[in-house]
DNA sequence: TTGTATGCGTTATCAG
DNA sequence: CTGATAACGCATACAA
């Protein structure tokens, strides 16, 4: 079952290899090729089943037709969402979408722009990882077409796309406040990235403004351990005599409501709990926790569309674009 | 920044490519190339920033070290971390994942393997959609090296990695019985593949064998409307009088087990529920929800290990891998 | 309107 | 030990 080609064609039609490409990228327009040439070689074309070699076809036109979505954790259903979504906005301009993962890990992220560049992609849509910006920084001065999202590197100058986390979790914290929290903590990842960086930073700043900033309230657990992590956090935090908490993360909500109620507090009544991201855990508790929403979808497309705009014109105008996040509070869940 | 080609590194090292391609492919050792130009080639390479260009290998090759893996929903974490670990596994031999996603629609999934094929990758492991057999049947009378994931079509003969559904359903479905519920309900999705087939086959015989079986009580809802069909099929089921209930997926669990509260219900004192895989959902139950959990890293890594076989043998030896699933029965959460 | 020749970046064959 | 040269499949400038 050889692959058959554009010779193959070219001899059953008894034509040269050049009006083979011509007919079949519809070149025949331009009063190239007769009608009767061109029927003829189409027909062929369908007959033996003709698959064009694409590998051939970028190697001639320097570009792949192809881009690289590399995420940080394909696992979390988030960035699979963003993948979802990414990948729905490039089919549509012709683009196919390699999704690759780095598992949060550096090196890994190293290897994958390595082969993706390898491969000639057209394009790159990255999630960092924290310190891989020396990679990033190396891709950025090849001109590739490149887009960060989620999250970005201060120092670097590239197209950004992601949530306003600053305003996200500022907002989340007002709404303990108002609520009527008097001590609140904070769980939030070990990591310097700009989005764990502005929740904090969104966190303390309301907390300042009410005067109600406590140093000691705020923790960073390890991605890779939560389950040691987070009851721990939460332990200390109780030690402290928290009466509010925010989760900083999708990944962190649930645990850390698990280790509340563990801990005998009842939620929201005696420690009142605001999370980012739905979790399906939240619609189960009597009184559902409310989140902080971020707009996946709109992210996911955004990013393509920067990263098309950008292929088409071969210009860079790099931008940062944030979208607010949007507070969630459900219903009470009357069981 | 244009690209770099052997031929630069020839020309500034004054030999020919032949000899530069030799070296950097390490066929020095063939005493085919000196010493001395191996060392100045390498050190020209680097000081260039030499970056082989695969796109031509892989058309002089033939191969590109590229695979593809089809799934049907990227944004569910069960296809996730497949997608992990399949491409964790195949990382290792060497090869390149290309994630693609169907969202389980037939003519995407024959749009992607057209794709696919166009870009000459090596092999595929797929989670095939419900009615996308001609397209896979296509597939494989190209002989090019595949594995299908999840799901199966009897008709094929294929390579098929996948839990043992019926095992896993027939197990849930004893748990329910030795738990004393007497009429007991299926929801399961309205899909004639082989797992969900299985999955009722399994409620329904071990329900047969002691007596149980009540047809009406087998329900089916659709995959993109589970909003609606879950609360009418819970509703519908509570109206016979059930006192048990099998979810046959993760998606559906928690939208079940929610719908059971609204009406009132108390789960598992008036109604036990089991479910395949885990939910975070679960673990905030007072009293957890037991389920039956797939071992996806297990199935992941054993597709890409097939895959990989396939793809160096060259030759086939289709069979059918099934793995049991494990009844998880958290303890009792004491808030 | 069609064919010839060349090149994209590699690798492989075969001379030298 | 090394260098031409052909070939992979396709696109295209140029000739005819």
């Amino acid at each position: 079952m050889k692959k058959i080609s554009i010779k193959d064609i070219a001899r059953e039609a008894g034509v040269s290899n050049a009006t083979v490409s011509l007919v079949l990228n519809g070149k025949e327009k331009e009063g190239r090729v007769s009608k009767e040439v061109a029927a003829r070689v189409k027909q062929i074309a369908s007959d033996l089943d003709y698959q064009p070699n694409n590998l051939a076809k970028s190697l001639k036109s320097g570009h792949s037709y192809m881009i690289g979505l590399i995420v940080a954790d394909i696992s979390n259903p988030f960035f699979g969402s963003l993948a979802y979504f990414v990948q729905e906005e490039m089919e549509k301009a012709g683009y196919t979408v390699m999704v690759m993962n780095t598992n949060e890990s550096d090196t890994r992220l190293e290897k994958i722009i390595t082969n993706l560049s390898d491969r000639q992609v057209d394009g790159y849509i990255i999630v960092p990882t924290e310190h891989g910006e020396p990679y990033i920084s190396r891709l950025l001065s090849t001109g590739v077409p490149l887009v960060l999202l989620d999250r970005y590197y201060p120092s670097l100058s590239t197209y950004n796309v992601m949530t306003d986390s600053y305003q996200a979790s500022y907002q989340a914290t007002k709404l303990l406040i108002t609520g009527g929290c008097k001590k609140m903590g904070l769980i939030s990842y070990k990591n310097t990235q700009s989005p764990m960086n502005e929740r904090r930073h969104g966190f303390m700043d309301a907390l300042q403004t009410a005067g109600l900033y406590h140093e000691e309230l705020v923790k960073q657990v390890d991605f890779l351990q939560l389950d040691t992590d987070i009851p721990e956090a939460v332990a200390s935090l109780l030690g402290n005599g928290i009466d509010g908490l925010l989760c900083a993360a999708n990944t962190i909500s649930s645990k850390s409501v698990h280790a509340l109620l563990k801990n005998g507090k009842a939620v929201p009544e005696q420690v009142k709990v605001v999370g980012f991201d739905r979790s399906e855990a939240f619609e189960f508790m009597p009184h559902p926790i409310p989140y902080v929403q971020q707009h996946i979808e709109a992210m996911g497309r955004k990013a393509a569309d920067l990263l098309i705009e950008q292929m088409a014109s071969q210009t860079r105008m790099p931008q940062t674009c944030k979208f607010p996040a949007t507070l969630i509070i459900e219903p009470e869940f009357d069981s």
